[in-house]
Order: C-alpha cells, then sequence, then structure tokens
DNA sequence: GTTGAGCGTT
C-alpha cells in the first residue's frame, strides 16, 4: 500500500509522483533516480510561508509531523543551486568602524564571538604610539554570522559602531535584499508590532520606522529569501492593509550619473554618496535618509522650483520630493539615455502637481511611490529596468531625523539596540540600561520600543537589472 | 594628554 508522494524539482516545476515505503519514508534513492544529485528535500510550511526541510536519515526522508498530506515537495540540491541568487556566501572581511580608543583587539573580538566564531579580529593602531585608530576588521568563519553582524549596529565599549564591507572588497559579490519596504502602516504600528508580526516569517533583525510618521517602515530579516518571499504581498496588522515590497538601497555605487539630476563627468558625487562603497549600500547602520535642509515638518514640502531636473551635479540639495526616475519609473523600460527630465513620464500625474507646489503628503507619496513602481514592474517585467536609474537623486521625502542611535527621541538613556542577538551577553556593557539583556531567543533584545532603535544596516542588494525600483533607503 | 570620518605597514 504504498502512497505517492508529489515532488518537483523546484517551484514553479511539473511535480512527479514518487512511491514512498511502507514505513512511509521516501528513499533518497527513489527520489535521486528522478532527480539526479538531489541530496533532499523541502517543501513551503503554508503558515511560515518559508521552506522546511524533510528530515533525512540513513537514505530516507520522513514524513513531516502532520505526514506528507498533499503538498509538494521541492528537490534540495548540494550547493542550493536554485538558479536564481547567486548568493557566495562566503565571508569576508568586515571593518569595525567608530572603535573606541581604547577598545583592544581582544575586547573587540569577545564582543562579535557572541555573533559566531571570529576567526581574525584586528585593531588597526599606529605603529609608533601604538594608539587604536578607531577601527578594526574581524572575520567570521560562518556566512550567518556575518550577515547577522552586517544587519545591526554594534555598541562596543560604549560607542556605537558600524560594521560594513571595506571598500577594498568592492564588486565581490555577496548579498540579496534582506529588508523590504512595507508600506501603508499607520501610526499606531509600532516596530514593536511590525517586528512580532514579521517574526512568524523568520527572523526579524531589524525594524525601522520613519520619524516622524511617513506611513512606512522597514523590516529587515537574517534570511533574504524569507524578504523576497513577502514581497508584493498585502498583510493585515492591526487590522489595517499594509504592503510590503522590495526595498532598495537608495543609490547603486557601481552605477554613475544618470537620470534628471546632474550628469556630471563622474556624476553627482555628493557627501552623501562617498559613504556608498560597500555593495551593502553604505554598510553600516544609520539610515542615512538624504537630508538636505529643513527639519521635521519644516519646508518638507516641495514649493516650486526644486524639479527634477533642477539639481546640477554635486547639488542634490533641493530635492526633497521623490525623483520618479531615480526610483525607476521612467515610464519607459530600458531608456538608459534618458539623460533629461523631458524623457520622463510620470505615471502617477503627481510630479508635476508636486512641482506646482501642490500640497502633497510627502508619506503617502512615498508610500503611493512604491507601490507605482510594484506596478510597473509588473508590467515591465520581461523588459529590463535599467539599474543605471537607480543613481542619481536624493530619494527624501520629508527630512527624518537622522538615525543618531541616540534616540533623539526621548532622553531616556541609548537603547542597548546593538545587543547580540543570539547569545545574550551583549557587551558586557551598559547592560544596565536594557533591563532585558537579550533574553529573547529569536532576535535581537530591543529595548521595549526604546527610541532610536533604528539605524542597522542593510545588507543591500546589488545591481540588480529587475527590482530596483523602489523607495531608496538608505 | 586631543579626535570620531574613514578603509587594512605585512
Amino acid at each position: 500500500m504504498s502512497a505517492y508522494l508529489q515532488v518537483a524539482e523546484d517551484e514553479g516545476e511539473e511535480p512527479i509522483e514518487l512511491p514512498t515505503e511502507d514505513d512511509t519514508t521516501l528513499l533518497l534513492s527513489t527520489l535521486a533516480a528522478q532527480f539526479p544529485g538531489t541530496c533532499g528535500l523541502k517543501y513551503r510550511n503554508p503558515e511560515s510561508r518559508t521552506m522546511r526541510g524533510v528530515r533525512l536519515v540513513d537514505g530516507r526522508l520522513h514524513p513531516p509531523e502532520s505526514g506528507w498530506g498533499n503538498c509538494v515537495y521541492y528537490c534540495v540540491f548540494p550547493k542550493a543551486k536554485t538558479k536564481r541568487m547567486e548568493t557566495k556566501q562566503k565571508c569576508s572581511d568586515l571593518i569595525v568602524l567608530g572603535l573606541p580608543w581604547k577598545t583592544s583587539e581582544q575586547q573587540l573580538r569577545e564582543y562579535f564571538e557572541t555573533y559566531g566564531e571570529v576567526l581574525m579580529a584586528q585593531v588597526k593602531k599606529d605603529p609608533k604610539s601604538g594608539q587604536s585608530k578607531g577601527f578594526g576588521f574581524i572575520r567570521f568563519s560562518s556566512f550567518e554570522s556575518q550577515m547577522r553582524v552586517l544587519s545591526q549596529r554594534h555598541m562596543i565599549d560604549g560607542r556605537w559602531c558600524d560594521v560594513k564591507i571595506p571598500n577594498s572588497k568592492e564588486g565581490q559579490a555577496q548579498q540579496v535584499p534582506c529588508k523590504v519596504f512595507v508600506g501603508r502602516c499607520t501610526e499606531d504600528m509600532q516596530a514593536d508590532d511590525l517586528r512580532e508580526y514579521f517574526s512568524k516569517f523568520g527572523e526579524v533583525t531589524d525594524v525601522f520606522i520613519p520619524k516622524p510618521f511617513r506611513a512606512f517602515a522597514f523590516v529587515t530579516f537574517l534570511d533574504p529569501e524569507v524578504a523576497q518571499s513577502l514581497c508584493g504581498e498585502d498583510h493585515i496588522i492591526k487590522g489595517v492593509s499594509v504592503h510590503v515590497s522590495n526595498a532598495a538601497p537608495k543609490s547603486d555605487p557601481n552605477v554613475r550619473s544618470f537620470g534628471g539630476m546632474g550628469i556630471g563627468p563622474r556624476g553627482p558625487v555628493s557627501r552623501d554618496q562617498k559613504n556608498l562603497g560597500s555593495p551593502f549600500g553604505g554598510g553600516g547602520s544609520t539610515h542615512h535618509y538624504h537630508q538636505h535642509h529643513g527639519g521635521p515638518g519644516a519646508s518638507t514640502m516641495n514649493t516650486g522650483t526644486g524639479g527634477w531636473n533642477q539639481a546640477g551635479p554635486g547639488s542634490r540639495g533641493n530635492l526633497e520630493i521623490p525623483n520618479l526616475q531615480a526610483l525607476g519609473i521612467t515610464g519607459q523600460a530600458g531608456t538608459t539615455t534618458g539623460t533629461g527630465a523631458q524623457s520622463m513620464s510620470n505615471p502617477l500625474g503627481m510630479g508635476t502637481l508636486n512641482l506646482g507646489g501642490f500640497p502633497m503628503n510627502p508619506a503617502l507619496m512615498a508610500a503611493a511611490l512604491n507601490q507605482a513602481s510594484w506596478g510597473l514592474i509588473n508590467n515591465l517585467q520581461g523588459s529590463q529596468v535599467p539599474t543605471s536609474a537607480a543613481d542619481g537623486g536624493p530619494q527624501a521625502f520629508g527630512t527624518p531625523a537622522p538615525a543618531t542611535g541616540f534616540g533623539g527621541t526621548t532622553g531616556g538613556p541609548q537603547p542597548n539596540t546593538g545587543a547580540p542577538a543570539g547569545g545574550g551577553q551583549a557587551s558586557g556593557f551598559l547592560n544596565w540600561m536594557n533591563p532585558s539583556p537579550a533574553t529573547s531567543s529569536g532576535s535581537d533584545a530591543q529595548g521595549g520600543g526604546a527610541p532610536g532603535s533604528n539605524g542597522p544596516q542593510q545588507p543591500g542588494s546589488w545591481p540588480r537589472v529587475k527590482n530596483d525600483n523602489f523607495l531608496k533607503y538608505d
């Protein structure tokens, strides 16, 4: 009475039926007979939507607790050769910026060992004086540790430190986006609410909610696949439908000059861009929303001239409304040579209104744009969206307070957001301010709703052909 | 004994 199991090589592929054994297991040899090279099975957990592996013991694949069910199982191949996502999950040296002068290599190592095995830790010093230069390098043995470390900021010895891929390592492939954009947020959605909700899909390493309220948020997952799996979906949080879509780094360092902004010889390189060395889009932690002037609420409305094409090279200053072109919303796919605003269409019909000083809520604008870009992407799939559109403008909708890591919202003590996630012991430092030292099994110990508990960093994305039409963040 | 954006003596 052997039953049959539906197995496909991958999602989207045609499944075939494979016979199970009397003890309900499926022989790996049976599987391999149809799918040479397979080393395991997985299936998508309908609840978490994440892939779940099937237990393999002595050549037998065992059904999940609830039985094989009717779902389709997918083959797992060595080295995860699932066509897309060429994530070279290799570790590289990571630079640690902002170290206290006093921090020793030993301390550096000890701090990061809470994330995983540290193969190397060094603090750069002046050869003569021996004085630390305030930065160092570390290397993990596991890519996951590296991922986690890169996705957060770190409180080391009393200072917030950024960990990035060193500039010297540019051009080395690394990542897939782990961060998603969550649109249509309401003001009563706190970071904890989002974290709690999204944690059921996978480990959340960061939640960022711009302040003042802008109707969107960023959620970063440890696993890029989880992030990707949610993109394009609507979710109900606190009774409100929010939309999840790709978040993209605000700008692509590898792609220069394009778009309505300055088409300088080397493209517009501004103060904000010099920080974009790493493919992670700046690597660090704080979300540098491009902000140029005007405080929160002050003159966030663009009234007039600061249009799509006003800023010359290096002067990206007065752009506070989204640049549709930089967002990839050109209305014409494949336009890599469109240099000016004149070649730009406006799918929302909003830009011109705004140019005229029409009152427009930047928050809603931002959210709407992100939505719009998705619509476009769906239409444009198959045709290439120029990655170069990514460069150019400041995508500042309004002027959020920069995430300094020191709150800036309340006068309270610094939230110890840098508490190591898995390990607990934090940095052995400043724990006094964090009443619940990393007890959470899952993710970090975010001091409950602590202000400024943002600022992490995204493993950004690469110059991708698709999916670059999004709200830019940093 | 000062500093606080950056990018690694080998």
